[in-house]
RNA sequence: GGGGCGGUAGCUCAAUUGGUUAGAGUACCGGACUGUCGAUCCGGUGGUUGCGGGUUCGAGUCCCGUCCGCCUCGCCA
């Protein structure tokens, strides 16, 4: 075989005159009869390749040039020239060309469903998927790969620097049922029992800690038997960090650092000093806890205004617990959204499209308002105009309207009515034209001061909003242990020390500082329902780990697929997966995941309760 | 589990109100061609319209079911 002297993206000027060998695969031929160009691809670009009979080719090797195809891979070698033909702009090595005098066709292939070609239309997923080898080559998913390994290695590389040690966690784990489902494996060697695959390696991290390793780094995986998203996949890559001896703003600290030296690295972007926003301002101006700040179109609560109004709507809306103080869940409000502009963009069918969005979110519905110019100034029309009438001089400062603005409501309990609104602002945003294009703005932002708990809206129980080992902030921490468990309102009012890093309205990392106290853990416990049997048989472990001198601790996991997509600039994150999954977590290319002999099942002390539905083979 | 969009040649798509033999580009095969770079020109092969059922004189098109892909709600401590 011809070994190749060099990459084929490399080849530059300074060869000319050079005999090179290139090994690659064939990205197009060009065939004139007497004279034949290939484009040579590997994972470094592209050098045209020019046989030429009477420039060395013998007419054996025309014969094997005329039979080549795209995808066949051949090795070559040639002497490097000045293109003859004048420069090609579009490639790096567009200056030279290599005039090739042996050829040897390493494999031929079959012809290939699609080509590797980021320039035409690209087949459907599904065909991407199941030829993964074949999409894998495409430039574009190339670059990706290449992003990703550097996130790796900035990674390790700034973790290291800053004394964290990685360790690696057991992928076969205890089954903890509390939050996304799991998946289980079936074990052999004890029959009945199972292990599960972790969500996340959060306790084994903990208990670093409490061995003492004082800083802790893992790229792990974690799996989510949960549906995907164009974000999410069952299993997905977490950059997992713990700290010793800390608090809040040390790990704050540390993490910003690693975002600026990764952004750095991989895109050579400025990351300035994160702004941070407590959560219930994220929610109050934004109606989400990952607020996008790409744009303004800040939420505005007019609920006071509102209620001086007869329309009906708003009367009931904030009617609704009306005995619970401000922010309460379950207090109701009127939420707005001034809209610049929007009076003659957001036409009757898009705010009736608004409505069913919000519907969607278990609000009734958007109430519109327009206001238009005049002589006598601002005046208000369609929709709930005629009730805003009686409060307009009002409104309009309050809400800073001016002529050509559309203002949208949403009236609901506050967790209803914010939420509503909090998707409504960012698909107002993307109907607007409002949200910038990729590698324009970078927003990063810190979200802190969550609630340690919510009520889950199906069962009533309570739920830790990030997990049930984060611990109250500092000055919370009297202020829980003291609380009554029956009191509601109370309970959530406490503030956890909880973190998550925001860029561009997506969540990049979530974490905590966690409680390295027993009588808190315990207590939390107690709140989320777990008697003191149950949490000792869970996390009996745990528990004990923290009794035998555990060091206050918090730590943080990055989301790094989520990382890489926006280092990438793509939506979807099979983009910077290698080998994803579809939405029903199949495999198209393996054709996982499959059935196995009964044998295989017996082993694992199995039964498959499976039967095909009646009329399907 | 719910909602939406899609599935027609290897691939990307088209096909009028349900109406003749389901077309085009590309890929592939054959031929021509000495400077192309999405080469060009000529010719050709290629179809279970995802699958199953139904309505109809007639279904790619209408109806029912089902599978698969994508987006999304729920879910994701």
């Amino acid at each position: 075989m011809l070994i190749r002297t060099h990459m084929c993206g490399h080849a530059r000027e300074g060869h000319v005159g050079q005999t090179v060998r290139l090994n690659g695969w064939v990205n197009s031929y060009r065939d004139h009869g007497r004279l034949i160009f290939i484009d040579l691809r590997d994972r470094s670009g592209l050098t045209q390749l020019v046989f030429d009979p009477d420039d060395g080719a013998p007419a054996g090797l025309m014969d094997a040039a005329d039979k080549l195809r795209n995808e066949d891979v051949i090795a070559v070698e040639g002497r490097v020239r000045v293109r003859v033909g004048g420069e090609n702009p579009k490639l790096a090595t567009g200056r030279v060309e290599v005039v090739v005098t042996a050829l040897e066709v390493l494999n031929k292939t079959a012809n290939p469903p699609f080509l590797p070609d980021d320039g035409a239309e690209l087949p459907n997923e599904e065909l991407r998927l199941r030829h993964r080898y074949l999409d894998l080559r495409r430039p574009r998913m190339q670059q990706a790969l290449q992003t990703r390994h550097r996130v790796y290695q900035v990674t390790r590389r700034y973790f290291d620097a800053q004394g964290f040690l990685e360790v690696e966690t057991p992928v076969l784990y205890k089954s903890t049922p509390e939050g996304a489902r799991e998946f289980l494996v079936p074990v052999r060697n004890v029959p009945g029992t199972f292990y599960a695959l972790p969500q996340s390696p959060q306790l084994f991290k903990q208990i670093m800690m409490v061995g003492g390793a004082d800083r802790y780094m893992q790229i792990c995986r974690c799996f989510r038997d949960e549906d995907p998203r164009a974000d999410r996949q069952p299993e997905f890559t977490q950059i997992d960090l713990e700290m010793s001896f800390v608090r809040r703003e040390q790990v704050m600290e540390t993490m910003e650092g690693f975002v600026r030296e990764l952004f750095g690295q991989v895109l050579g972007v400025q990351v300035p000093p994160m702004l941070r926003m407590g959560y219930r301002e994220a929610m109050e101006r934004y109606g989400i806890d990952r607020p996008d700040t790409r744009y303004g179109l800040e939420i505005q609560d007019l609920s006071e205004l509102a209620a001086r109004t007869e329309f009906a709507i708003f009367r009931a809306a904030l009617d609704k617990g009306k005995d619970r103080p401000r922010f309460n869940s379950k207090r109701g409000v009127v939420k707005a959204l001034r809209v610049p502009g929007g009076a003659e963009r957001l036409t009757r069918k898009i705010t009736d499209g608004y409505s069913d969005l919000v519907r969607g979110f278990g609000a009734g519905g958007v109430a519109v308002v327009k206001v238009l110019g005049g002589e006598g100034g601002p005046r208000l029309d369609t929709g709930v105009a005629k009730f805003l009438e009686p409060v307009k001089a009002e409104f309009l400062s309050a809400v800073g309207a001016e002529p050509g603005d559309t203002v949208l409501f949403v009236a609901d309990a506050y967790a209803v009515a914010t939420k509503a609104i909090g998707e409504l602002r960012q698909r107002v945003a993307r109907d607007m034209g409002l949200v910038p294009e990729w590698g324009k703005a970078w927003n990063f932002l810190w979200v802190v001061d969550f609630p340690m708990f919510e009520k889950n809206k199906e069962t009533g129980k309570w739920v830790a909003m990030h997990h049930p080992f984060t611990a109250p902030r500092d000055d919370q921490r009297d202020l829980f242990v003291r609380a009554d468990l029956q009191d509601e309102v109370a309970i959530e009012s406490v503030v956890s020390a909880g973190y998550d890093i925001v860029l561009n309205g997506s969540e990049i990392a979530g974490g905590s500082v966690r409680i390295h106290d027993p009588a808190v853990q315990s207590k939390v416990f107690q709140l989320l329902g777990l008697s003191a049997e149950q949490a000792r048989e869970k996390f009996s472990f745990l528990l004990e780990a923290l009794s035998f001198g555990a060091p206050p601790h918090g730590g943080i996991a990055f989301g790094l697929d989520r990382l890489v997509m926006h280092l990438c600039g793509t939506e979807n994150i099979r983009d910077v997966i290698a080998f994803p999954k579809t939405q029903i977590g199949q495999d198209l290319m393996t054709r996982a995941p499959s059935q196995v002999p009964e044998k295989q099942l017996a082993e694992v002390h199995i039964k498959s309760t499976w039967s095909p539905p009646e009329g399907q083979r």
